[in-house]
Parts: structure tokens; C-alpha cells; sequence
RNA sequence: CGGUGAUUGGCGCAGCUUGGUAGCGCACUUGGUUUGGGUCCAAGGGGUCGCAGGUUCAAAUCCUGCAUCACCGACCA
């Protein structure tokens, strides 16, 4: 590609709405621009690097034994209400109506498409395991989107969908799917990890995400510092303290804290560490037969939170988790929230791990500007559970039995879920068994954030000048900048000859034969991130040499004309 | 959805407090100059100042409403 042919739309300035590194350098480099929120046009540049990534996902699946397909992304209301989702997703699905009132959606994932083809085409054992795969666009309508590409509305998502006639099939292709992801990302010279993860709205049970690590991340992810252990901070279980709970020293006293409503406040009041308080969360409960809905109390130490996902999670904690209103915390234990405590209340009472390993601690006395200190399990509280509800912090101990926890961020870029039956019994997807029976087929689903990998792409990979692809994804493998072409009859001609070798051996150059100074030259070169240059000047030519320069190390050296190709083709394919 | 802020040429911004001819840098066009790291000089084109209404002799500027966008949070996963 010449540039004088090309639309590479560099800029200078960041656009002023950019905050994360990716975003700016892919406005920047040319890749994208934005049309509306979450709405991304790609240019010509961010269109090659997409079809990159693309091309290595479709061969990994291709590889896995799924099968290329392509569905609609408008789907009739109908598909989405046999499914339940109609009523349960919130606005993130975007609902429209076509010129004859009819009910539709702008498709956010195709398990229902998917599903409904499925039990068109499908009808004998004999024709499973079958998966199917596609890569297209998604819409789903984010309450903030943001980061640019990373958390658009709209996005390229590769998503994969298997069908089995059991658990065992789905287990064998979960497994060669998790296989092709990890080869999807090492293919992709990214620094990724596959954690546990909660499966969440799509439902199901068995999940994992795969995660480019990157401090710009959204994500929490929990690793052992030892072990090859990792897990969505959500997911990561928070094993009880070692050893024995050490026995009451203090007796039960009560101490004034006026105006001390916080964990923090009522430490810093008493002088006291935090990890000395427990705290008390009034949510709600299961609502009973008659619809009522008793307050449930959580402990916790006071320097640890909440873990709404697994409270909720709990029989007897309504989900999704609710607290209780003041009015209601008031009704129970006569104080407000600041001064709750576990010591006499009557609601039913579920301690964390940690918490329940406390002795001698402090907890509101339920009246209010008042705190009890010297309070110990069994003896002042005798009704309680145990349960793991709190996030982990850095430093615990890592729940598979080796090392510490170490927290990290990262990008999701892909998701992996064995789905069991949730869709196929909802749309009543089934074949004929071996008997002759009709059977519910199992699911799983895959997806791959295309779009979003390669942003992360970027996140991981840039410096002061621009973005420096991995070469697996770069728009181009060479960059070719002559000097000042137009004064040089023979730079002009060693330029087209390399050009014309280095296109026919196969190698994507982009060759820069604008009438722009070098140092234009350099700068965009750079900034568009292409991994190898190749610099034709007077100063080398006498010698029938050109130089060459890798974005990533820095590294320069001289080349003779005559072997450039065969140099090229060696350092861009290892 | 709550909070904060923004909206002036393609991009980045000033001007608004104190109403009176719409400006700067980049980019673009033309001529010259320069040529191994975003040259320099000169000339030029391009803006109903987000939209609607109000106040005023006069509104980019003051007032009201709306829209769009971003950031923080919650939500989602």
C-alpha cells in the first residue's frame, strides 16, 4: 500500500474526549472515529488490525471443530419473549418496532437465533455435538459507555455456540474451546489469563473469562502468587483463618460514640484498628409464603466488603441483594444504621469467615451513639452461621491451598460458559436419543470481544510515540520510508524495487512515497505502530545498504539491498 | 439513573466576569524556502458561536428550557 493511495488520518492533537491511552492513540494513529456515543466508525487502518484479529480467531475455531455461520442481528420480539429475556434484561437491550408495530431487537448476543436455528435443523443424536460460530456485530445499549472502543454500544463480537446430547460432550468441547482461547491469545502476543468467573445474567454454571492484564482494566482479578490459581475477585472464595479463634479476654461493656457512625470513624474515636470492629449489614431476606421479606444481618470485620454476588447467593438473602431502608433497620434493632449490632438482634444472623474468627471486637450496641466493646461469639451471640460473603484482599491465602492472592486488573476479552439446558428447555430444543426419546440438548457458549482485543492490544502495547503492534495484528509488517524521494532519481528506484520484492514475497508494507519530510515520515510511521522500517537514504546507498528499525526494541541495523526480502521474512516470521 | 463539567471553522482552544466588527495554534489551498526526526516565510479559503425561546437599540457573552458529549458513581457482565 502506498500512502498517497491510502487514508491514513493521523492527528496531532488528541481529541479531547479521550481518557485511556487506547482510545487516544486510536483516534490518534486513525483507527476509529466516533460517531455518536458507543458508536465507532473504523477506518482503514483500525479495519486491517480488526480483520487481523478476526482471521486468527476464525482459524482457532475453525481448528476446534466449529462451523462459520452468520445470523441476523435485527430478531423478532417473539424469539426473545419464548426465552424469558424480553421481561428480564433491563434497557441494555435495545427494543424497537418495525412500520407494522411489530416488536423487535437489535440483537445484544444470539443464544435465542442461535437456539431456535438449532431446533429447526437438529433433530438426531447422531448430528451432535455441533458447534456453530459467527463474527459480527453486537449492540447492546450501556448505560456509560466509555473508554472508546473498549465499552462501546456497538461492537464486534465473535460468539460461539455448542450443543450436546450431555454433560460429558459439553465438558470435551468446553475444554477444546478453553484450548483454542489460550491459543487465540498466545497467537496474539498478548499477556492474558484465564480466570474462574461468575456466569452472571447468561446463566449457567461453569465459566471462565479470559483477561488481557492492563492497569486501565475494568476488572478485579484475584492470582495466586504461587499457583496457577486465578479467579474473578467476585468468585474468589476467602478461606476461614487459620488456627483456633482465641478465647474472650474482656467482658461485654458498653461505651459511648457520639457522632462515630462509620467502621472508620468509631476506629479512629477508640484509637483502634479497624480489623478490630465488626460491621453490620441489614439486607433483605427470602421473601416467605406470605410475601414478607425478614431482615437478614451480615457481619463482616470491619476492614473487609461486602461480596454482594456471594451473599446473594446464600438461601434466606433475597436476590438480588437489597438493603434494608432506615426505616426498617430502625423497626428492628431501634437505632440507626450506624449503631447496628448483632447482640440481641432477632433476625437471623450470617457471619463471615474472618468475622467469625474475632474475639474481644467491637459492634454497634444498637442504640444509637453507642458502641459494645469486649463482645465475643457464643458467649454474647449465640445464633449464627458461618459463610464465606466478603471480597478478598491482596495477601490472603489463595483458596487453592498454595500461596498468597496477589490483585491484578484486566480487560475481558473473552468468556467462556457451559450453559446446561437454560435456552434449549426455554425454546424446547431437543432430538431423538438413542431410544428414540426426545432429549433436551445441553449448551455452551464462547464469546471472543473482537473489537475490545484490540484495544486491550494497545493498552498493553505503546510508548511516548505511538502504539507498537504485536506483529501477529499489525495493519502492516513493514514500513518503508525513503528520504526525500522526489530529489533522488535513485532512492526512487531502490524504494519501488523493495516495494515491488517485498509486496510479492507476500509482506504487507506500507510504503510512504508522500512528499513529506522525514521527520513527518517518522513520526506517523511510529504512531501507527508498524513493527519494522526500512530507511532509504543517500547516506547508506553508496554502500547498497538500507537501514532498518524495530518499533518494539529500538534496535537498528544495516541491510544489504540485495537481501532485504530474505532479512525481512526472518524477522517477521519468528 | 444520580453527581460534575463541556458544547465557538476539520482538530485543540481563547473570548463570556464587565453585551457593541469572532480570534489563536494545528490542519487545508497557493507561492517560495528547507530536506535523516512533526522546517521557515508570505498570501488565502473556511465558523447561522449545539438548538429553541426570552431580556436588550444590540447577545458567543445575560436569563429559561431542551439536546448532545465526556468524566466520577451506581448498574451490567
Amino acid at each position: 500500500m502506498r500512502t498517497s493511495q491510502y487514508l491514513l488520518s493521523t492527528v496531532k492533537e488528541t481529541p479531547a474526549d479521550a481518557e485511556v491511552i487506547s482510545h487516544k492513540l486510536m483516534l490518534r494513529a486513525g483507527l476509529v472515529r466516533r460517531l455518536g456515543s458507543g458508536m465507532f466508525s473504523y477506518l482503514p487502518t483500525g479495519v486491517r488490525v480488526m480483520r487481523k484479529v478476526e482471521d486468527i480467531v476464525r482459524q482457532e475455531m475453525n481448528k476446534a471443530g466449529a462451523i462459520e455461520v452468520l445470523l441476523p442481528m435485527v430478531q423478532p420480539a417473539e424469539l426473545w419473549q419464548e426465552s424469558g429475556r424480553w421481561d428480564t434484561m433491563d434497557a441494555e437491550l435495545l427494543r424497537f418496532k418495525d412500520r407494522h408495530q411489530r416488536d423487535y431487537v437489535l440483537g445484544p448476543t444470539h443464544e435465542e437465533v442461535i437456539t431456535d436455528l438449532v431446533r429447526r435443523e437438529i433433530t438426531s443424536y447422531k448430528q451432535l455435538p455441533l458447534s456453530l460460530y459467527q463474527i459480527q456485530t453486537k449492540f447492546r445499549d450501556e448505560r456509560r459507555p466509555r473508554f472508546g472502543v473498549m465499552r462501546a454500544r456497538e461492537f464486534i463480537m465473535k460468539d460461539a455456540y455448542s450443543f450436546h446430547l450431555g454433560q460429558q460432550s459439553l465438558q470435551q468441547t468446553y475444554d477444546a474451546m478453553y484450548n483454542a482461547y489460550c491459543n487465540i491469545f498466545n497467537r496474539l502476543g498478548l499477556d492474558y489469563r484465564p480466570v474462574q468467573a461468575d456466569s452472571g445474567a447468561i446463566g449457567g454454571s461453569v465459566s471462565h473469562e479470559f483477561h488481557v492484564l492492563a492497569a486501565s482494566g475494568e476488572d478485579a482479578i484475584a492470582f495466586s502468587d504461587t499457583s496457577d490459581y486465578a479467579a474473578n475477585i467476585e468468585m474468589a472464595e476467602a478461606l476461614a483463618p487459620e488456627g483456633s479463634r482465641p478465647a474472650p479476654q474482656l467482658s461485654l461493656s458498653e461505651i459511648a460514640t457520639p457522632a462515630a457512625n462509620t467502621v472508620a470513624e468509631v476506629a479512629e474515636l477508640l484509637g483502634v484498628d479497624t480489623s478490630t470492629i465488626a460491621k453490620t449489614l441489614l439486607v433483605l431476606g427470602e421473601a416467605d409464603d406470605a410475601g414478607q421479606q425478614p431482615l437478614v444481618a451480615l457481619i463482616l470485620r470491619g476492614d473487609h466488603e461486602l461480596n454482594e454476588l456471594k451473599a446473594e447467593k446464600l438461601s434466606g438473602v433475597a436476590s438480588p441483594l437489597q438493603f434494608a431502608s432506615d426505616e426498617q433497620v430502625l423497626a428492628v434493632c431501634g437505632a440507626a444504621t450506624g449503631s447496628v449490632g448483632p447482640v440481641g438482634l432477632t433476625v437471623n444472623i450470617i457471619v463471615d469467615r474472618a468475622a467469625a474468627h474475632m474475639a474481644d471486637f467491637i459492634v454497634g450496641a444498637n442504640k444509637d451513639g453507642y458502641h459494645l466493646t469486649g463482645v465475643n461469639w457464643d458467649r454474647d451471640i449465640s445464633q449464627y452461621q458461618v459463610a464465606d460473603i466478603r471480597n478478598i484482599v491482596a495477601g490472603d491465602p489463595s483458596p487453592c491451598g498454595f500461596g498468597q492472592l496477589v490483585i491484578k486488573r484486566g480487560i475481558e476479552v473473552g468468556h467462556i460458559f457451559q450453559l446446561g439446558e437454560k435456552y434449549s428447555t426455554a425454546l424446547k430444543a431437543g432430538v431423538l436419543n438413542e431410544e428414540g426419546k426426545h432429549q433436551i440438548m445441553t449448551m455452551g457458549c464462547y464469546g471472543v470481544g473482537v473489537s475490545r482485543i484490540v484495544a486491550a492490544a494497545i493498552e498493553q502495547n505503546n510508548d511516548e510515540y505511538g502504539i507498537i503492534w504485536p506483529d501477529a495484528i499489525a495493519p502492516f509488517q513493514v514500513a518503508l520510508i525513503p528520504m526525500n524521494m522526489h530529489k533522488s532519481a535513485r532512492i526512487a528506484e531502490v524504494a519501488e524495487r523493495l516495494y515491488q520484492q517485498l509486496t510479492a514475497a507476500g509482506i504487507e508494507v506500507l510504503f510512504d512515497d508522500r512528499r513529506e519530510r522525514p521527520g513527518v515520515m517518522f513520526a506517523d510511521m511510529e504512531l501507527i505502530g508498524i513493527p519494522h522500517s526500512i530507511v532509504i537514504g543517500e547516506r547508506n546507498l553508496d554502500n547498497q545498504q538500507v537501514e532498518y528499525k524495530n518499533r518494539r526494541s529500538g534496535e537498528k541495523m544495516l541491510l544489504d539491498i540485495s537481501n532485504v526480502v530474505a532479512d525481512i521474512q526472518l524477522k517477521t516470521t519468528c
